[in-house]
RNA sequence: GGAGGGAUGACAGAGCGGCCGAAUGUACCGGUCUUGAAAACCGGCGUGGGCUUGCCCACCGUGGGUUCAAAUCCCACUCCCUCCGCCA
């Protein structure tokens, strides 16, 4: 029966209290018929599940009297109870077969819930009703205005990327087809710098992990990708595999069916990995360029936690994601995902958004999320409470960040008016000195 | 890829058709003893699910099968270990 029912929103908080649950689970479109079915189907599952352990308790009961009687020598008695055994248990494999499959209908109906939003979470059907939180820019602390932008850093960085040669999406586009960017010389190398960095800075509090990209596909159910999402994730079939769309994935089932000890939560990761998106649909929008792309590195913060310790983690991954924009000098915003943007198992989600004046725009390189133990009971990751009693973890994740678009903005913003890029100090250690990306002088 | 061995509770490790949800040891938690600790002794100690809260059901890598009855027998798969081959 574990992992088999109640992997989505609290089975049992449905039951009890039905109407809140069907209350929130609307204000992100989930009607609530939907969940009245559901809590039919739950009933009627209990209901076949009750008289298929009764009949299966009588078939445990007659055997254990056959065992007796031949003992005693009673062949007659054991034939007897044999044959009664018998028709019990084809009683049973009926009764049985029927309660699973509302079970596993029920299973199918609840895989596909999303969250309960957490009542922070504003109202909306789209992005566009996103609520922005905040903005920073260099110098915001000084009392510096929203930077205004010459006109050498207005353009794209496909533009200044190919001039530097450091960009090539002929090339990456020759290899693996459109959307897949490849980076060259100082390019390739300001990526990596930007993960070194990244992970330097937080490697200390958060334990580094290099996991596998491709996962299982029960690993893909757990973070809530699978079954839902399955169109945007890449598949490789003939070995059941799916390549990871962030680090979550791996990094949430590392303590997958474990029951971890109380005091060593919260337990804090991070990691470095490439990560895959088919972005089925979003052909043509927005695709120029490395503003969306099918093969990215990202740095993945994450954390599991007490449900108590939950906004604590949550707070320090964002002011941590910021921490690296503010280091590269970048300007961002943050904007509270509305109902309607949220993800799936995420119950809040705040976006980083930084400004490319390149292509004037805000480009989303981080998602900040609390998932409360919507992935924990997914994957099964619990911890023993100081009662002794178990309990779900909650999981919280956040990119610090994502560099396809960051590089972007870094390449647009630093852009002087030669065409060359003066690239942030920080980064100095991590480029071998190089501070500047001129064009090629041949 | 080929050959062999293995998978049981936090760990070690028995069980190999029926009073086995599972011996025993260690660890852990309570208690007795002690000035205190250790030792010794006593007791407790897996996870889910259902309901009439006292009982019932499930789980001994995973999924099937045989049987009145499966940790135990059969089949398939997965993972781990050893050896051979191949290989960054």
């Amino acid at each position: 029966m574990l992992g088999r029912i109640g992997v989505m929103i609290d089975l049992v908080q449905l039951r009890r209290e039905p109407d809140i649950v069907k209350a929130a689970l609307a204000r992100r479109g989930v009607a609530p018929a939907t969940m009245d079915a559901i809590i039919a189907m739950d009933v009627e599952h209990r209901e076949l599940l009750q008289e298929a352990e009764r009949l299966r308790a009588e078939v445990k009961f007659l055997s254990r009297l056959v065992g007796e009687a031949r003992r005693d020598k009673d062949t007659e008695t054991a034939a007897t109870l044999t044959e009664k055994s018998r028709a019990l248990g084809d009683d049973e494999r009926v009764a049985t077969e029927a309660m699973e499959q509302v079970g596993t209908k029920l299973h199918e109906e609840l895989l596909m819930i999303p969250n309960v939003p957490d009542p922070a979470v504003p109202d909306g059907v789209d992005e566009s009703d996103n609520v922005e939180v905040r903005r920073w820019w260099p110098g915001m602390d000084e009392g510096r205005p929203f930077p205004e932008y010459a006109e050498y850093q207005k353009v794209p960085h496909w533009e200044a990327g190919l001039e530097l040669g450091i960009l090539d999406l002929e090339a990456g586009a020759r290899i693996a087809g459109s959307m897949f960017p490849l980076f060259r010389g100082a390019g390739s190398r300001l990526i990596r710098a930007l993960s070194a960095f990244s992970l330097d800075r937080n490697a200390g509090d958060y334990e580094e992990i290099h996991p596998p990209t491709f996962a299982l596909t029960a690993t893909m159910m757990s973070t809530g990708h699978l079954p839902k999402s399955v169109d945007d994730m890449y598949g490789m079939e003939r070995d059941g595999l799916w390549a990871i769309p962030t680090a979550e994935v791996p990094l949430t089932s590392m303590h997958a069916g474990e029951i971890l000890d109380e005091a060593s939560l919260p337990i804090r990761l991070c990691a470095e990995t490439a990560c895959f998106r088919r972005e089925a649909g979003a052909a043509g929008r927005d695709t120029r360029g490395v503003l969306r792309v099918h093969e990215f590195d990202k740095v993945e913060l994450f954390a599991y936690c007490t449900p108590e310790q939950g906004s604590s983690a949550f707070d320090d991954i964002l002011a941590r994601a910021e921490g690296v924009l503010q280091a590269l000098g970048l300007t961002y915003r943050l904007l509270n995902l509305c109902t309607g943007d949220l993800g799936t198992s995420s119950a809040r989600t705040i976006d980083l958004e930084v400004f490319s004046p390149g292509v004037d725009r805000w480009l989303e390189v981080s998602s900040v999320s609390w998932f409360r133990d919507y992935q924990a009971r997914r994957a099964q990751v619990r911890y023993r409470t100081s009662e002794g009693t178990t309990a779900l973890v909650h999981t919280v994740n956040g990119s610090a960040l994502g560099w396809a678009r960051v590089w972007a903005a870094l390449i647009e913003t630093y852009r002087q008016e030669d065409g060359s890029v003066v690239l942030p100090e920080v980064l100095a250690p991590y480029m071998g000195e190089l501070r500047t990306i001129r064009p090629k002088t041949s």
